[in-house]
RNA sequence: GCUCGAUUCGUCUAAUGGUUAGGACAAAAGAUUCUCAUUCUUUAAAUAGCAGUUCGAUUCUGCUAUCGAGUACCA
């Protein structure tokens, strides 16, 4: 209620302000998009669109160390793949390039520079090795140590320090950083429009490094925060793993006296069994993939993707919207137009989501059984011509409609066509052992000469004449066909046998038959 | 540990201060069939626990438990 409350301020608030919506999808390039990433791409999109905003992609690489080459070539054609367009940003460029955090450099400094001015930050001059010391420390007497108010005034910093010891110590090249002054005993009040209102004392929070002189770079608070005013970002919808340092943008913002833009935390993907959020090592271990497309490491490490496993993207897009997001409606199935429309961050669930690769599977069949016969006959025919035959598209897609409800995956359409185009050569055991006995053989040499009466094989003439044949003789019907299936492809599965004879002709299926009783012995 | 967040069938979720707590995936049973599937029809399956407010709570409040995230000169 409270939070439907806020909500619909919000939206008045922002209409009367006309205030023009525009998001930003901000990865790092440390390696391959994961789906929980996809999503956040998806939300940020749907809402972009549905709104009539703008979809950017900024990419924060501020971080040198861990930067993955290859890592953004690869989310700028995953995101392509998914079919979300970007409007803005790398890739496409716009009003505010660069859109990579790197090269803009040269920006942030000053910002920082402006927070220490207005008394919001700090120098600090503080290594990693005394920082680290000092946390060891902490630890070893049960305690936590934070960079904080309680330490600030007696660590090397700008605010124990001097003015002229700060001067020469940044002029002699002594590696320093820029930390905030968290203030103290602050209630900040947070509004999020998937969480509702939240408050936090800044008695728990600490002193985060804004800037960094060892690479003359921003940390992600800063340079989050920086760009986002300066892309005039409306809406951050992100993961909820943001959700603790938001008290910290919410200072920000204040600091530099900006207007904030609206705040939504998504709920995390969870891993489909056990503890913990979803990671590439659970993909690997239960087979289903954690990308969207596949993706080889620099030490050829291959993990699976969603587009090579044979997903199709509106299947893997709808299985992702409704993780963690649902209509309020009974329909699962949505065209990404279709998400457009409904989609809400109002109806964004708070708690994570468990991943549920069967589910997606489903999702996946729902598509490719509704795809059309010629989308179809595009996969199969390289398929079949990998495997040497050749064949027309009319004749494709003849066999595809005797096999359409049985595919989840486009790899089903060969392996559930390929006896029609392909005679068997093996036969299997378990169906020889149960449907080649002595007379089954015999009454499959007596259903020769019914087919052979026949100029062309018809399904429905041909079983019309089998059941008049059983019935005169009263054979069992299930072994006869039974035995007939196992002779034209092999084993005992698959559509009708007789539409399977249809298609194949008589020749081709006269021939299968007396191959089979040439090299099958009787049990 | 501390801070913040979350908790409805196995899973994703709907709904409500009073309902037989609804749907989907998965599971089970039956029907159909020449087999395997499909399809159809059924079935089973949930409000974490304890207090409080209330005529009445799964829904509101508090506590507990559990889970998650954060706690970096990473994002």
């Amino acid at each position: 209620m409270e939070r439907l409350k806020y909500i619909a301020l919000k939206n008045k608030k922002d209409m009367e302000a006309n205030k023009k919506v525009r998001v930003r999808f901000a990865p790092s390039p440390t390696g391959p998009l994961h789906m929980g990433g996809v999503r956040t791409a998806l939300y940020n999109y749907l809402f972009a669109r549905q709104n009539g905003g703008t979809f950017i992609l900024r990419i924060e690489d501020t971080d040198s160390h861990r930067f993955v080459p290859g890592a953004e070539d690869y989310i700028i054609d995953s995101l392509k793949w998914c079919g979300i367009e970007i409007d803005e940003g790398v890739s496409v460029g716009g009003p505010h390039a660069p859109y990579r955090q790197s090269e803009r450099a040269a920006i942030y400094k000053k910002y920082a520079e402006q927070l220490v001015e207005g008394g919001f930050a700090y120098y600090s001059f503080d290594t990693s090795e005394s920082l680290n010391a000092l946390r060891a420390e902490a630890e070893s007497k049960g305690e936590t140590f934070a960079y904080d108010a309680s330490v600030r005034g007696s660590l090397e910093t700008s605010i124990k320090l001097s003015a002229e010891e700060v001067a020469s110590r940044i002029a002699r090249g002594d590696v320093w950083v820029i930390r905030f002054k968290m203030p103290e005993n602050r209630l900040v009040e947070m509004d999020d429009i998937i969480r509702g209102h939240m408050s936090v004392n800044t008695n728990t929070l600490d002193d985060k490094v804004l800037f960094k002189s060892a690479d003359n770079l921003p940390t992600y608070h800063l340079a989050n925060i920086v760009d986002d005013h300066l892309m005039e970002v409306s809406h951050v919808i992100r993961g909820e793993e943001w959700l603790p340092s938001l008290p910290l943008h919410y200072l920000l913002y204040e600091a530099f006296g900006w207007e904030r833009p609206e705040f939504a935390h998504l709920p995390l993907l969870l891993k489909p069994q056990g503890k913990g959020k979803l990671s590439k090592r659970d993909g690997d271990k239960l087979g289903f993939p954690v990308f969207p497309t596949e993706w080889v490491s620099a030490d050829g490490d291959v993990s699976k993707g969603y587009r090579e496993e044979g997903y199709l993207p509106q299947a893997f897009i709808n299985m992702l919207a409704l993780l963690g997001w649902n209509p309020g409606t009974e329909q699962e199935i949505f065209s990404m137009d279709e998400l457009i429309n409904t989609f809400s961050l109002e109806r964004v669930s708070k708690s994570g989501a468990r991943f549920n690769p069967e589910k997606a599977k489903w999702f996946n069949t729902h598509y490719l059984q509704n795809s059309s016969d010629e989308f179809l006959a595009s996969l199969l025919m390289p398929m079949l011509e990998k495997h040497g035959v050749k064949t027309i598209e009319e004749k494709a897609i003849a066999a595809i409609s005797l096999i359409k409800n049985r595919i989840s995956f486009p790899n089903d359409l060969f392996t559930q066509t390929s006896y029609m185009f392909i005679a068997p050569t093996e036969f299997d055991p378990k169906s020889i052992r149960k449907f080649w006995k002595e007379e089954n053989v015999e009454h499959l040499r007596e259903m020769i000469s019914l087919f052979e009466a026949m100029d062309v094989v018809e399904a429905e003439a041909a079983e019309e004449a089998i059941r008049e044949w059983v019935t005169a003789n009263e054979y069992p019907m299930g072994k006869v066909m039974n035995t007939l299936r196992l002779a034209i492809i092999g084993v005992s599965q698959g559509p009708s046998i007789l539409e399977i004879c249809a298609f194949i002709g008589k020749d081709e299926m006269l021939k299968r038959i007396n191959f089979a009783l040439n090299n099958i012995p009787t049990k």
